[in-house]
DNA sequence: CTGACATCCTGACGGC
DNA sequence: TGCCGTCAGGATGTCA
């Protein structure tokens, strides 16, 4: 499942292959659910656009277009693709939106389970949550300050911190030392900036590798990441410690699964 | 404010 | 082999 470091990746990869291309034409699949602005608003802002830039802000991938036209956002949800493909390349099933580009390419949306979702700007996005990777200590603690929900709960929740999914929240609980049902306003200012710490690393390590592919995530070639490979406690219940050995324990938090090791986390 | 739960959706997987 | 039930989860919404 996309969160902060796939994003980014994907981000990455479309910026460096689309920018400075024009949208020539946009192809809407029917299915009305992928859609958070009507179809044949985004084909019409779309069309005819510059792509200046396309970035990440949370777990959202913007594309900046020309002066006067509003940004293009891409949710990926769970099974999102958003791929640079030759116009010959056959067209995968699942496939939702198709913009033909200048430079002869066409950067599709494809999303099976469709919890992916493309809209325009017109309400902003992105929400109150701030950005993990440029916090500052202080306003990183003061967001739990008074809380008493899991402290995993709070690390999911996107109008607090932006781009944490079920991976990385259990890989910095993990990495941290930390129980994931701590109530969050009872962690102490060492474990919170601990935690801090331990979110950056993996989020920044997890980017350098290209992500995590479980699921089927995939970057702007359709290329998998390699991070998966070194998560220590996500999808590994009933096996055991990297570190300890000891059985790892399966729980639901914040209704999302989650692993942790009994002995490591306090 | 909080948590528990349902909703959307389809592919993968386990059991029989 | 093949069918069927269960599970996965990001965002959002309802309800207690």
């Amino acid at each position: 499942m996309p969160e902060l470091p796939e994003v980014e990746t994907v981000a990455n990869g479309v910026h460096e292959r689309v920018h400075g291309q024009t949208i020539l034409s946009v192809w809407t699949s029917d299915k009305p659910q992928t859609f958070k602005t009507p179809p044949a608003e985004i084909a019409e802002a779309l069309t005819g656009a510059k792509i200046e830039r396309v970035r990440r802000v949370g777990k959202t991938i913007v594309a900046d277009l020309s002066k006067g036209r509003p940004q293009f956002l891409v949710h990926l949800g769970m099974t999102g693709r958003l791929l640079v493909s030759t116009a010959e390349t056959p067209v995968p099933p699942h496939t939702h939106a198709i913009l033909s580009l200048s430079g002869g390419k066409e950067l599709r949306f494809v999303d099976a389970r469709r919890f992916g979702r493309l809209s325009l700007d017109r309400e902003g996005y992105g929400g109150p949550g701030r950005e993990p990777l440029t916090i500052s200590d202080d306003d990183f603690v003061a967001l739990f300050k008074g809380r008493k929900i899991a402290i995993k709960a709070a690390l999911l929740n996107q109008s607090l911190l932006h781009g944490v999914g079920n991976i990385y929240a259990d890989e910095s609980l993990f990495r941290a030392g930390i129980r994931p049902r701590r109530a969050a306003g009872r962690l102490t200012r060492a474990e919170l900036l601990r935690l801090k710490l331990a979110l950056v690393e993996v989020l920044k390590h997890a980017i350098s590798l290209g992500g995590s592919s479980v699921s089927d995530y995939v970057d702007a070639d359709g290329v998998a990441g390699f991070f998966q490979l070194e998560h220590m406690v996500y999808s590994r219940a009933g096996e055991t410690c990297k570190i300890c050995a000891t059985p790892l324990k399966k729980l639901v938090v914040g209704g999302r699964t989650t692993v942790f090791c009994p002995t490591c986390q306090h």
